[in-house]
DNA sequence: ATGAAAGCGCTAACAA
DNA sequence: TTGTTAGCGCTTTCAT
């Protein structure tokens, strides 16, 4: 009952060569007669032969396939890289398997074994929040596997790495608000045990002292989620601390911000302006619209995705590379005039 | 320089045993004196032996990997599939290897292609808006790789599938909606050839006739997406239609029609109570809230994952098996009384 | 123009 | 307790 897949041997069997000569014929070797390919080709497709990866790439020691390493697959941003990372690989024959790390350091770490032991010809990666030990990375490059950072990088590991500008983005970001005249700018801030965090909270900084504004700890505050934006937002109303401007770490807590800001009767972009940092396709349908930088997700899938082909195609060594995305704002009702 | 993944035969050759003694040791093997098996796993520890998943595979026929086609990955219902299927599949040892069609019928083909040449052991797919020729699937048949459909099923074609009952969880929404006193309800459908936007509107339609309304045409409109339900409800404004309650066939298009009525002063849910149909996270954040159905990605992604597994290490046949999940309504502040 | 043989890494039946 | 051998599917060098 069981017919597995058609094989070389079967078609060699049934035509009477040798499974060489199928092999040759089937890639148009020009040692091989006309006649004996065309039958080879005839007989392959009614039988649908169809080569077997595995055997090739143990054979030829590479899988055509890359790695990918993911914290959480279910965010819009992390999708997006996804769906630039096939599109690339796609087109260049590759294959792609993914892992999610769900943020949890021993599924890293399974996973880098994982993709070791299917012998991917290369691996991107975005580390998990918990990551802080190296080793399961270095073993990677003991493995002379080319390994590609994006988004989230380690500082101090050098390898190939693709990253937004986070610092510049949160400048041009909060730089908006000073611009259109707000005075009294909140930050709601990630953790700052990311680098991204950090670097939001820099650049918001940095504008606001810019524009002669005083940035005082008053007005920053650790709120990176739609709940606690909800929570902050109530102890900013209660303790009737004045705000006319708000940059988010990111949109859901910008959105959860706004939301309860609009039921407390505080106008937006009126009363409140506010700037978020894009989780994705949420900005465009809140009411109002939220202003909000863009991440350009599938970008930077593509662009790690390309700068790891071209280290696994590459005969020669070369210095890592640092490829720096530039996030652009973009500018909607929550923040107009 | 080129150092690549320790083999069994490094590790033979360093012991001076044989390769088939160490492949023992590795796995426990009873005959295996207890020294040579310490000095075996200290070793391949050592060397950082990790086996050969390639070479593993080919040797057993199959590739404990199994292969996920689907639609898009940015939509969140299927990324929360994925996630699902991932953690299943984790938990079983199983690797995953995820393709996107991007609803394109040529790339579901290759796709098919991709995974069967890559030995998969079993394929979850949601055919592409495009498919209507079957070959590829009959061709996975043939080969014997069981097959799994989740979400998008094709009628006819029999083999295990996981769907959600978009009949039933349409006719709960709108009854929630008639249940509540609403009498002039609007439907904003989907694509009547796609299988869910026809049963989305049956489910309206049985609700409505149920309730003793009027299922006249007139309050249904081809609409289903964000943009579109802008025009359409600017066009029910115009009109002067009446209505005080609305179902559409997903939360984009609910958001928008949502959108658009509040800047025209209509108040949601009091003038018009709405419900969607879950696309993802959206429908928490908007203000108000929305009611919606959940559709449960995560749950099918499993669920197909565990049919699928259970159909693979099955020694016997039995007939294809349809799991029905039921999508569950929120009620949210948009239809609240 | 075609075939035989070896080998990629691993395992398992069979020998010793 | 350990080694030898053959084979999974494919390619390629070396014969013929």
């Amino acid at each position: 009952m069981k017919r597995p897949l058609a094989t070389i041997k079967d078609i060699a069997r049934e035509l009477k060569v040798s499974p060489s000569t199928v092999s040759r014929a089937l890639k148009d070797h020009p040692d091989i007669s006309k006649e004996t390919k065309r039958a080879v080709n005839e007989l392959a497709r009614k039988m649908n032969y169809q080569p077997n990866a595995l055997a090739i790439s143990l054979k030829y020691q590479k899988s055509n396939t890359i790695g990918v390493i993911i914290p959480e697959i279910v965010h819009y941003f992390f999708s997006s890289v996804i769906s630039g990372i096939e599109d690339v690989a796609y087109d260049a024959g590759i294959n792609v398997i993914i892992c999610q790390s769900n943020e949890r350091y021993d599924r890293e770490v399974a996973n880098v074994k994982t993709l070791l032991a299917n012998q991917v010809d290369g691996i991107l990666m975005s580390v998990s929040k918990e990551t802080e030990d190296f080793r399961h990375l270095e073993y990677i490059r003991q493995n002379q596997v080319p390994l590609v950072f994006y988004d989230r990088i380690i500082p101090g590991f050098v390898t190939d790495q693709v990253i937004i500008d986070d610092f510049e983005a949160a400048y041009q970001a909060t730089k908006h608000l000073t611009d259109t005249g707000r005075k009294k700018i909140a930050h709601f801030a990630g953790p700052q045990n990311l680098l991204l965090g950090r670097q939001r909270k820099a650049g918001y900084q940095k504008a606001i002292s810019e524009a002669g504004l005083t940035t005082g700890d008053e007005l920053i505050f650790n709120t990176d989620s739609f709940e606690k934006a909800h929570l902050t937002i109530l102890d900013i109303l209660n303790k009737k601390t004045e705000i006319d401007g708000l940059f988010a770490v990111n949109d859901l807590t910008a959105i959860g911000a706004m939301k309860t800001l609009l039921k407390h009767g505080v106008k937006i972009p009126q009363d409140v302006a506010i700037v978020g940092f894009s989780d994705g396709r949420l900005s465009g349908i809140t009411d109002p619209s939220l202003t909000s930088v863009d991440q350009h997700g599938y970008e930077m899938g593509s662009a790690a995705t390309e700068m790891l082909l071209r280290r696994i195609t590459s005969q020669k060594d070369y210095p890592a590379e640092t490829r720096i995305l530039n996030a652009n704002l973009i500018v909607r009702e929550s923040s107009e005039i």
